[in-house]
DNA sequence: TTCTTGTCACCTAGGTGTTAATAT
DNA sequence: ATATTAACACCTAGGTGACAAGAA
């Protein structure tokens, strides 16, 4: 059996409706999927690996903002665009670790956070080919190293797939839903420089144009309600 | 058969005469133990290790510069202080990726950039213990995987130790000779900070304090020269 | 209008020798 | 006198979202 660590934080994500940034050179998924590992051959050896599947065949969008509502903020809701794009092709991440013994994959934490996303179709590093603006869901398979010489034959009873639907996302190149955005800056530790508010960190440098939360908002309205300012 | 990398550098080090920190928290040896690796079974599991061995049973002291020559140079030579201190737990490092299959072993470098030296008697991280002022001698052992049931029968058989003499260091708290610090500065990508004449920097910021090299045996010259000075 | 790309400042994480203080 | 330790500035290496510019 398998358990799905920081569970909390992937409900939280996914009641805002999960994104993750796909990029050229690839990205890495926050939050990092990790699991527990149960019930094991200590002594056996397994694979370990994920693949990503359309949760849909709908290419999605973003709700257009009525004026004067700007740019910069994205509606919470998405509207579905059409059929989906062409399917990337099927690739799949091998924890690096394995193959392992079982007891090695249970005795600690297992975390994918070498896996990358990408939206280049060409992509030779390896990584995860995804379409933007579509949704996926991240499986886990555990396939077991079959000692026999005819194992093939037993492919279909050495593997175990597992499904989080609470890992579900949508990928996309840039942010569409602010308050993902937030809890990825409030929840991640390589974005600790765009947090405004750390009860921990004060008294801390701003950089020269940081803004607080929100501020971009009342300056993207000044347009608008003042004319002198074009 | 086993190549060393990096033989040039290591060649360098040993005609100086290498020496290698230790800490309590443990430190890379720097250069790393990297080694091309060729005539496996690309099929068959193997088990990478490094150990130390005592180059002897000596104790080694730094030779006392006359006055007055200052402390902070250290002659190049050393002199023998006495019979060797008790020998430290004899550990041994696995290369994090054992066990693999040769072909993986095979198809690139395998460098020991994990292993740490300390000289902590106590050290409970899995680091290599070593005494101070001793010299020691790595090597390499590559065993090989005996799927047989009563594969402890065949142990001899089944590993192979590499020396390289090259490789050989003296382990210290603080570098003796400063040609040693000079070359590891001067080679040591995360030293850059120190360089003080590397012509692909120019013009660089220099460090408040810093001084150009030997500046220091000038400055700790003046209190000799000029008796004003204490 | 909507989406994508590349660059950037700002972080995390951790490997260097220096230095001053301390231990033996 | 000699050896060790701990804090430090300065690096490497690479993961963040912001932003401006470009593409469709």
């Amino acid at each position: 059996s398998v358990q799905l660590e920081m569970k909390a934080l992937w409900d939280e994500f996914n009641q805002l409706g999960t994104e993750m940034i796909v990029t050229k050179a690839g990205r890495r998924m926050f939050p990092t999927f990790q699991v527990k590992i149960f019930g094991m051959d200590p002594m056996a050896d397994y694979m370990l690996l994920m693949d990503f599947v359309p949760v849909d065949d709908k290419r999605y969008r973003q709700v257009t903002n009525a004026w004067p509502v700007p740019y910069a903020f994205h509606s919470s809701s998405w509207l579905v665009a059409g059929k989906a794009d062409p399917a990337t092709p099927g690739r799949v991440h091998y924890h690096p670790d394995s193959p392992a013994k079982g007891a090695q994959w249970m005795k600690q934490i297992v975390s994918f956070d070498k896996l990358k996303l990408t939206n280049n179709l060409l992509d030779d590093n390896g990584h995860i080919i995804l379409n933007s603006m579509h949704r996926y869901q991240p499986r886990f398979h555990v396939v077991y190293v079959d000692p026999r010489k005819d194992s093939e034959k037993y492919a279909e009873e050495n593997f175990k797939t597992f499904v989080f639907e609470e890992t579900r996302f949508t990928a996309v190149t840039a942010y569409q839903n602010h308050r993902i955005t937030q809890l990825k800056i409030a929840s991640n530790p390589f974005a600790k420089g765009f947090r405004d508010c750390d009860p921990e960190d004060w008294p801390r440098n701003h950089r020269p144009g940081a803004l607080p939360l929100m501020s971009a908002f009342a300056r993207s309205r000044n347009p608008v309600s003042s004319p002198a300012h074009q």
